[in-house]
DNA sequence: TTGTAGGCGTTATCAC
DNA sequence: GTGATAACGCCTACAA
């Protein structure tokens, strides 16, 4: 049978409360007393029972995370940098895949209401009103990554998506590019859609160049898409001398399919990714992109979690650096 | 306050024993008292709480899951199919990564005790004492992934790296190749190290080929180490025709280290790679290697886990099959 | 079919 | 400093 406080209790011949005193050092103890006590969990190998615990002090020490695919790059690293945090505050992590699929979504918050985790690391692709509800009437700790919700001012952490993309794209112009075209994502996509879309519309405005819409493709963020988006860009009547791919698994696709087309990366066209997951330096060429700061992000979103579980002030929104990253997909112009 | 399961006795007028009769259908209960039960629970929205049951039914529906590192593709997808089969049978992942740490391995084996989890997945790249000695008294399921132990007979999943390895490189073989060089990792580790060295061994014994041992590095299953060892190789007296790298990533870095040195794959050599992990086919050239399952296997580790669990007979040891994915990264030798 | 009472393993609140 | 004792929220005999 397993060995509880009760028995600690009896072999050491103190009260349970004392016994549970020594395991906290929650008041103080004769040091007679506790070398007893210390001896009998030894000897019996007595490990507390959490879960008992967690009934009465009404916190589990367990953290929910819910992220769209962890088998991304993009969201391995994230909640590599979170689960690094987490753990030194003895914080364990309830891991979940949404795949985007709003049901998976609420049904993993819906796990966490039931297991009653101390708090939620929500990454999403688009607000949604069930979501914002539960939030609502959760009442524990909250924050989001990637994103901030309109409706409610929930804490969150991320980059600047449009200032990103914005510094990208003027990268590609200063190299002399004037035809250059961007693969986006849905403008619904508040952030990594709209905003990094954005980014790239005010550069071209602002250097005076004008986007021809031909040249500006919608894709889902995987490498297929890319490559599709590539097929599209390439058959249009004025084909980019740049492509600015909102991520850099799409930058991969529309760079093999550059060179499926007996064309090459850069010398015929350059590619632009965004993200800097590990595959973009490994890459054949080697991918430019936007450095994403992913195990910090994740790190600090943790900790702002951590902090607020604990009741302390944090920042409401955090915002991070994100550096270019220049490699071997990008040239200079030569029209 | 949070209600509870007293207060949906009391407004529906009956004991909590008959409202937890009717949460778990475990007792007959009259149809006009279960739709006042229903009717108290809807209005107040109550959830019971899994913490107070699990207090009581000894389950907390809680897998732990140890893996090397979940952004490495190999353990990711894995994790994809673990969680795939969890979800659907109310199972819940607490995932961790060791980074191959030893101390780290065990101190989440550690948490899993104290957290009371139901089951165990391990994944490890060496059998140590301190963890057979962990599941001995562990006494709830456990299943290995990857491995077998020596010492303890405890369920397992996984592929059979020495024929794997004996396929692959019987394929080059047969392409003609004779000089063909192998990037390995540790023999410590006894299915990705050892028997996937003996398999090459084996295939070249077979085909009446001689080994150089010049053309057999050591290598850590990194991209870099892959860069390295192909140097290496590159350098060598008599450097091969055709280089069989334990892993995908490892031969990415090979790929790259024989463009730089200003040499073509497939043309001046051939390279095989091991896993198909996504990047494989996306790499200019498409990487020729050997499948695994491993969304299959992590939901067979899965399947097994909760089966015993449940008490139910499981298969001891389960091997998948691998195939053989031809691509652009290996040719017919024209010597 | 339903209710009572005890227990699960802790922590927290009182006294002493 | 230490010990009873009552929560915590649920499940499960045992009775009725």
């Amino acid at each position: 049978m397993k060995v509880t406080i009760n028995d600690i209790a009896k072999l050491s011949g103190v009260s349970k409360a004392t016994v549970s005193r020594v395991l906290n050092g929650s008041k103080p103890v004769s040091d007679a007393v506790r070398e007893k006590v210390m001896r009998a969990i030894e000897e019996t190998d007595y490990k507390p029972s959490s879960l008992a615990r967690s009934l009465t002090t009404k916190e589990t020490k367990l953290i929910g995370i819910v992220i769209p695919d962890v088998s991304n790059p993009v969201f391995s690293e994230l909640v590599k940098g979170m689960e690094d945090m987490s753990g030194v505050s003895g914080y364990n992590i309830l891991l979940c895949n949404s795949y985007l699929s709003h049901k998976k979504e609420l049904d993993y918050l819906e796990i966490f209401r039931d297991k009653e985790v101390d708090g939620i690391i929500f990454l999403t692709t688009k607000e949604r009103p069930e979501q914002v509800e539960f939030f609502k009437k959760f009442g524990k700790p909250v924050v989001l990554v990637d994103r901030k919700f309109k409706t409610m001012d929930i804490p969150s952490v991320g980059i600047d998506d449009y200032t990103a993309a914005l510094k990208a794209v003027n990268y590609l112009i200063n190299l002399g590019h004037k035809n250059i075209g961007m693969v986006r994502s849905t403008l619904q996509d508040s952030s990594h859609g709209f905003n990094r879309y954005e980014g790239y519309r005010k550069a071209m405005e602002g250097a005076g160049l004008s986007i021809n819409p031909q040249n500006v493709i919608e894709g889902d963020f995987s490498v297929k898409s890319g490559y599709n988006a590539m097929l599209k860009l390439l058959s249009g009547e004025a084909p980019p001398s740049a492509v600015f791919f909102a991520n850099d698994l799409m930058a991969v696709g529309g760079i093999r399919c550059i060179t499926d087309s007996g064309m090459k990366v850069p010398e015929d066209i350059s590619v632009m990714g965004f993200d800097d997951i590990p595959i973009a330096s490994m890459f054949i060429p080697s991918i430019t992109t936007t450095r994403q700061p992913f195990f910090e992000i994740g790190k600090k979103a943790m900790e702002k979690l951590i902090q607020s579980i604990q009741e302390k002030d944090v920042e409401q929104h955090t915002v991070f650096e994100t550096d270019l990253i220049l490699r071997n997909s990008t040239k200079r112009c030569d029209l």
